[in-house]
DNA sequence: ATGAATATTGTGTATTATTCTCAATAAGCT
DNA sequence: AGCTTATTGAGAATAATACACAATATTCAT
């Protein structure tokens, strides 16, 4: 589990001339105890932060995950569904990618060190600052290969 | 340059009841003949549709682009300007990865052989047939890194 | 070749994710 | 404690994409 905690964040946030608000600690502490391989959408998030009795506007929450993902905190997922999924995003082992069929959107989580280095490797040689770097299989899942006619 | 015949299509189609159609066969030319690293969202593929003097519908537009990238033939990509891009997928040495800056949109490609082994390995251990596979690094350029306070 | 069966197209409309606007509020600095 | 201004929430606006359906065109069997 990643350590991150409010005050980290506060401490990035005003160096940049931002503020740490209640809502943003909540989303991050929201998304550090998500079990590892859940993603939520935009939606998901502002259902879950109901649930649990601290419910923040939509508005508020795509907001919020946008900036996080551009400081490099979350990790936005773009499967297929046509809306993004966002996850906390952590260095290997915990760092993960997503082997998805485009007919069932059935996802598939897998590790691997070496594509983590190489997209250190490129990121450095181009002289980028690297946020995450997921490898994004797009495949056709057996169920469905078998289903002849499908969409 | 891929060699991808308007009958290899056909085949392709036929096979699955489907149909080769006059619109099919235009955007399949339009993408094989576009320059390496260019890639299209719907919009930009109806403009230049209607530039050249075949203009096709949007509907169909989408439908056929996300037809073909369902059958493997154009690689779908998710930047994050918020709209969908293709391209034609080719082998390697053709086929390439991007390195996006989440804040201004550059983007740089790049070309691995060993990523393309890691994607067909992990698909196949799981049984799925794979269509494409990409690796996308977001991170913050230099321009963007040295501008202190952008949005 | 001809015709029947049905996949596909184009037009316009609907849907849905995401962004924007703006007044009210609250975080951070002095 | 007060001032400045970043942030929030509510709702409206935008934009990408999907949908519905009548008209058309491709395929396949004859």
């Amino acid at each position: 589990m990643a350590i991150y905690t409010a005050n980290a964040l506060k401490a990035e946030l005003n160096e940049r001339g931002w503020r740490l608000t209640p809502q943003r600690e909540i989303i991050l502490n929201l998304f550090q105890n998500l079990p590892e391989g859940n993603h939520l959408s935009a939606e998901d998030l502002c259902n879950k932060l109901q649930e649990q009795g601290d419910p923040i506007s939509l508005s508020t929450i795509y907001r919020t995950v946008k900036l996080m993902a551009r400081m490099g905190i979350l990790r936005e997922l773009e499967f297929a569904e046509g809306h993004k999924h966002y996850e906390i995003n952590q260095p290997y082992p915990y760092h993960h990618h997503h082997l998805i069929c485009v007919k069932c959107n059935k996802t598939i989580e897998f590790k691997s060190d070496s594509i983590l280095k190489i997209g250190a490797k490129t990121s450095e040689k181009e002289g980028f600052h690297l946020l995450d770097c997921q490898l994004l299989i797009h495949a056709i899942c057996p169920t469905c290969q078998r289903s002849l006619f499908p969409n």
